[in-house]
DNA sequence: TTTAGGGATTAGGGATGTCTAATTTAAGTA
DNA sequence: TACTTAAATTAGACATCCCTAATCCCTAAA
């Protein structure tokens, strides 16, 4: 059963609102992501549903079906090892692959996404730090990290992941060298969610908005913390 | 002004059929070329022709404009460049690239067609011994070769290009070790166009069905042929 | 318990790209 | 010249995916 590329758009926007709310994606969250309207949201629900790739309670909002969940960890497999492959083979930035392989996650063949995955030794995390699900489709564990956003003032923390939903937060970071694997001091909790951190090579100080900080999934450096 | 993966098969194919006839192109042409039917391509005619990309005389044909020349090199480039990049950095086989080079060909950025380019170190021919149109997107010149169907008995040619219209052809062919650069002997021209050549490094005979030796474009080398 | 507000759905329509059936045109034949 | 026929076009319809406007349903506040 082949199913349009709007159609699995729509799959991979629920399964990551399922993510980010853990109850059932409401059809308004989903309009949003996608930048659609409302009813087009509710007809194509009826779609996914007469595929068996959503349940839904009527005015209540939509779950993914553990078919829905398959589907969506192809795609996502897809977009990530896209990513990785671009980085590593084709010269890309770590802040434009995005919108190359949210289009190219539609339209390449089972042996295309083999070969890239061999190409790249079966990686287990996309350049963004997020997992690639493997090819036997297991359910990734729950979602790394935590928000920067939820820090204190004086805290050290390692980025372990940013959320590529939103090409303008990568375009942000990347340029102030906030990337997987970067340390951080967070400097200065501001009124409206500001946040400072420190970064780089010469602890530059950066200012994150919010809704930035929001995206940028860290782990926090253990015993070193408490210290300062 | 963005045009949708279907009108660029529309465009491609009658590219591809204008270089077989010269004249201009019919409508049930491109409908069995495409696998629609007439009406079918009658209203896309119109569409394309809205956008300047055909010249029609009604009920007589289309030819395609300067710009939809343009446009057909452009994806006639980026399909060539994926069918060499699958192949020499993906481990995709001869005979089997051009599937994922038709679909992906609609879907990549400039900026991706550029980065394969780069890591092939631009090349003039892709896989098949096609002619990849260059950047600058001259045209390229009259069609190499001569078809193979076109030889008497005894006769050593070059394969020089084979068409890649047709994945039985492909697969065919490569069955039997004949690609680009293989040298053939011709061993028997039979009734209805059948036609058995010497090839690959055991000098095996191969039978030719027409269809198939229409689509090998061939090189005389020149000398020799005249001796056996 | 009633009601106001907001989110969801239904109603109806537009663009794209496809189809079958009916009609028109071009062009060769008698 | 008139006729026949094959190809092309027009007419009308359907599926997909989108929209705006109108209506319906849930829920929280009075």
């Amino acid at each position: 059963m082949m199913l349009s590329a709007v159609m699995e758009d729509y799959i991979k926007a629920i399964y990551h609102l399922h993510k980010e709310n853990e109850e059932r994606v409401r059809t308004s969250e989903i309009a949003d992501e996608l930048d659609v309207t409302a009813p087009t949201v509710t007809s194509m629900l009826d779609k996914l549903e007469e595929r068996n790739l959503i349940e839904r309670k009527k005015y209540k909002g939509v779950s993914l079906t553990a078919h829905g969940k398959r589907v969506a960890l192809e795609i996502i497999r897809h977009h990530r090892l896209l990513e990785a492959y671009l980085t590593e083979h084709l010269d890309y930035s770590w802040a434009e692959v995005h919108e190359e392989a949210d289009r190219l996650e539609h339209h390449i063949s089972d042996e295309f996404v083999t070969s890239i995955a061999a190409a790249l030794d079966d990686p287990e995390t996309d350049p963004h730090g997020d997992p690639i699900p493997n090819s036997t489709l297991e359910l990734p564990d729950g979602g790394p990290g935590i928000a920067l956003s939820e820090f204190e003032e004086d805290t050290i923390v390692i980025v372990e992941q940013v959320s590529d939903r939103d090409s303008e937060v990568l375009e942000y970071l990347a340029d102030h060298e906030i990337t997987p694997g970067t340390e951080l001091t967070v400097r200065e909790v501001a009124p409206f969610g500001m946040i400072t951190v420190l970064a780089g090579d010469n602890d530059q100080p950066v200012s994150l908005p919010q809704h930035i900080a929001h995206h940028v999934r860290v782990a926090t450096v253990e015993p070193a913390q408490v210290f300062y």
